[in-house]
DNA sequence: GCCAACGTTGGC
DNA sequence: GCCAACGTTGGC
């Protein structure tokens, strides 16, 4: 048996929520625009999974888990003249841009928020701190279960 | 809404 | 290939 991959995705809930990607049951995960995000994710295999994070949110944090559903293939929206992602030195012989489709799996029960995380000490190589607007990004299988097993976590206040 | 961090573009 | 200008991300 293959082991799946693990992932931290941004979006932001005003633009795309869990609560959107619930509804959808999956979603093209169109317009990314940045390189590094698309080399991850061209990388990303079917059965993936991925910790679905809420930026430019009130607090910011990790609200569930998702999964990869399909294997990358070419962003429509850059051959689109109308679209805000458009790119015109991209062709149908040579995209630039590909992404994948994503499911929902689950809500947490609650935000893990990204003060909790950074104060995690386990948590303290995350790319998330170190590469603030990496907006796709690697999570090693250790961080992961630290991660889905905070979400059990009782906070205290 | 502000602004620091940082990725991208394009002139040279 | 350098780097200034510019645009975007994302926390606060």
């Amino acid at each position: 048996m293959i082991e799946p991959a693990y992932w931290l995705m941004k979006s932001e809930p005003d633009v795309y929520s869990i609560d959107d990607l619930c509804r959808d049951g999956s979603t093209p995960w169109e317009g990314v625009r940045n390189y590094q995000a698309r080399n991850f994710m061209t990388s990303q295999r079917v059965g993936d999974r991925v910790l679905f994070y809420h930026s430019n949110a009130k607090p910011p944090g990790i609200v569930g888990i998702a999964e990869v559903v399909r294997l990358a293939y070419p962003d429509a929206s850059q051959f689109s003249p109308e679209s805000p992602y458009f790119d015109k030195k991209a062709t149908s012989d040579h995209p630039r841009w590909w992404h994948t489709d994503i499911g929902y799996l689950a809500h947490f029960d609650r935000i893990i928020t990204l003060d909790e995380l950074r104060h995690t000490p386990e948590l303290d190589d995350m790319l998330l701190f170190k590469r603030s607007r990496l907006s796709i990004q690697p999570i090693n299988a250790a961080m992961w279960h630290v991660i889905v097993a905070l979400r059990k976590k009782i906070m205290h206040r």
